[in-house]
DNA sequence: ATATTATGTAATATATAGTTTACAATATTG
DNA sequence: CAATATTGTAAACTATATATTACATAATAT
């Protein structure tokens, strides 16, 4: 479950504290979600997304053949 | 929590069980997540996305003004 | 070096996503 | 219309996302 939170936070010079803040979560569930350690639920995601100013897809689409691209588009 | 995978799977001739079937999760939690009632996993929505060939954007991205769009991008 | 700030991670608890079973209601097709 | 397929929804259950508390380590500053 890899994501591109982390970057995107530091590209806003956010600590995980201000995102975890501005999202309504814990500090630890953002430190999970970087860590590609847990599964967010969609709300969550784009908390994040307006959070950081960023989309889904930007923050949320696995890359290129990091998953099954079987039959995308 | 609104999206338009309802749209999405009839584009594809699809009916929920296919769906269903399809992402490994239930036929009520098709249901639920097309009805909004529900607040879907990010590993779901992916799971989704592939089976009707289209992004997190274009599925639950939530449109113009439905929702706070203070700061995005 | 030593505070202080930022992050990783574990244990236990709680909220809620997703399942199962079941039945009703609404299409759709003969 | 009647038969069948598709969808809505409810209750009780299970799995897991997230909270809480706590401690350890890494980084940065004083």
């Amino acid at each position: 479950m890899m994501n591109s939170v982390k970057h995107a936070r530091m590209e806003r010079g956010m600590t995980q504290v201000q995102l975890a803040e501005k999202t309504g979560v814990t500090r630890q569930t953002i430190s999970l979600i970087e860590k590609g350690k847990y599964n967010p639920t969609l709300k969550l995601c784009l908390s994040i997304c307006y959070a950081v100013g960023k989309s889904l897809d930007q923050l949320f689409w696995v890359n290129e053949g990091e998953k099954r691209e079987e039959n995308y588009r």
